[in-house]
DNA sequence: TCTATATTTCGATAACAATAGAAATGTGGA
DNA sequence: TCCACATTTCTATTGTTATCGAAATATAGA
């Protein structure tokens, strides 16, 4: 359920706006302004994330606004990465590890975001 | 792409198949024995993860056998990831150490692998 | 209360994905 | 070569999902 909700290319590009933009969340309408959907269709796909729990949302003011369930995002990688190791436990370590290091390692050292790809591609 | 293939029940449960498995994979006509899956259908879904670059297959005899692709594997969850941490490292930290930490922590305490969840959940 | 703005629901349409039987193709061994 | 078996392609059918305009609903502020 929450990779059928991600695998959906303008699902997709809403959710790593929302992990992006971090816990604080963004507003409908600003999603929408970013991403160019139409509301009808944005609130569709804010559903199906939200049904698969990859993302919440909480009212202020007359916004609505939309944030990326962390929690979430881990347990679909540990449910990616599950029994992995099994009979050859170095080959799985080497794996995570390295998306590890290249998501995480040295968070700090530049202020600008390096952009390891480009945004949309149909490879994810 | 690979989310989509990812995004299926039959194609989640034969990658898994093939994740426990490891390198040396599996043959078609085991992975539709053990999935309960006919031929033709089997055939559509390995055919949509090879064309994610999920898995790959090699000619053995008379059979051909397919296996997961650790580093595409790798590469997904990079891409999840990506840019998690910006505004909030260390919060983006702790999601994917636990990710790993549940994976890959002491991976030989013991001979049986011990099923964290049972295997067909529609939540992922 | 009235108005402006934000967001969702409704409904119809179009596009795509999954299924599996039957036929075709490929491969190895006798 | 011929047979048995493994796997794929073909084909038709069915079901599911995406899209977005228009209408409905919610909220804040005047």
């Amino acid at each position: 359920m929450a990779l059928a909700a991600l695998a959906q290319e303008t699902r997709l590009s809403v959710y790593r706006l929302l992990v992006e933009a971090g816990p604080e969340g963004v507003s409908v309408g600003r999603i929408g302004k970013a991403l160019k959907v139409p509301g009808a269709t944005l609130s569709f796909h804010l559903k199906e994330l939200a049904r698969a729990s990859l993302i919440s949302s909480r009212q202020e003011k007359q916004f609505i606004y939309y944030a990326a369930d962390f929690e979430r995002m881990a347990d679909l990688m540990i449910f990616l990465t599950q029994n992995c190791c099994q009979g050859m436990p170095e080959k799985c370590l080497t794996v995570v590890e390295t998306a590890l290091g290249k998501c995480c390692s040295a968070p700090a050292k530049s202020r600008k975001p390096k952009r390891i790809r480009s945004r949309s591609q149909k490879r994810f």
